[in-house]
DNA sequence: ATGATGAGTGTTATAATATAACACTCACTT
DNA sequence: AAGTGAGTGTTATATTATAACACTCATCAT
């Protein structure tokens, strides 16, 4: 049998993340055009806020740094913002963190393994579809019916391993 | 090739609570002694108060469950028994709620997989061996040294979904 | 054109969750 | 007798998130 491989979604250790940015952003605007929903400015901005790093960020922070670009900006345009987001699969909700992160596979399905470094604070995303498929198993044997998904391994990223080892 | 077979963690749809309730205390004060920590009182019936059900509970619930016994009851004085709790792995912390559930296999290893119902907020904690296994290969091959998992689903469970399909 | 509707936003207030900081007790050690 | 560490009491505050209501503007049916 033929498990279908799927793309790596991880990015590279060092990488242009100018090209993350712009895809994450292309896409999204694409998808919200087909979808017949509305990449507001204030929505494609906290979008772009988020994707200035693979960095889980707090609401507050998006509002501390909307700020100077948006002065009314308060919770409400914040938590509104990410709500669309979120329902549009184009971020993540941490659960661990209570943060938010951008999605890189937002055209496809969704609800994926995230790798959150302690150190540097980058999440990962991983499709890991073998994870999914025992996990769809364990599901259907308890005769549960499934909304949603959190799979969160907090620890220490390649990177961050590599550069403290490096450093001793 | 043979995987050892768990003993079935899961509460029955009807069931003897009480046990549940005096076999968590019981082990949780024979763990407590074996490590040398102390299961003080307040500890105790913050541990007896999550075991009241098998429902995720919130800090603050347990902190208006607890003041008629302690008047003096703080916010601290709850947070440091959970912190507490959390750290003998004698409760979880669920993430996606900000809530705690009791822990019914505080002895043995530990990150379970937990199914939690929207709709009687019960929470079912699982071994899922097939599907940490597979989690621990895919941990491995993105080189991430793990620190803590929460693997959470949210959905309907078995029983609810019994019921609700018997009032239709 | 008029009024109804719905999505998005502005604004104020407040709820819910969590931690910091410092003082005090008490058991145990030196 | 002084020193130490764990646990707790207490006050204050930080952080995260939602409720509620008003306003705008585009769309649509009358
Ligand atoms: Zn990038
Ligand atoms: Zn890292
Ligand atoms: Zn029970
Ligand atoms: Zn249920």
């Amino acid at each position: 049998m033929n498990i279908p491989v799927e793309p790596s979604q991880n990015p590279p250790l060092e990488h242009d993340h100018k090209k993350c940015v712009s895809e994450a952003l292309d896409t999204a605007e694409q998808l919200c055009v087909v979808r017949g929903v509305q990449l507001t400015p204030i929505r494609h901005q906290v979008l772009e806020l988020i994707w200035a790093s693979h960095k889980a960020v707090k609401a507050y922070e998006l509002l501390d740094r909307i700020k100077p670009q948006m002065d009314a900006a308060k919770p409400a345009t914040i938590y509104r913002a990410l709500d669309f987001l979120i329902e549009q699969g184009l971020i993540h909700r941490v659960e661990s963190l209570n943060a938010f992160v951008g999605c890189n596979c937002s055209a496809h399905q969704h609800e994926q393994l995230l790798l959150i470094c302690n150190n540097c604070q980058d999440v990962e995303e991983r499709s890991a579809p073998k994870v999914m498929q025992a996990l769809a198993l364990e599901i259907k044997q308890a005769d549960f019916i499934v909304h949603s998904k959190a799979i969160e391994i907090q620890g220490v990223c390649a990177k961050c391993t590599k550069t403290i080892s490096d450093q001793s």
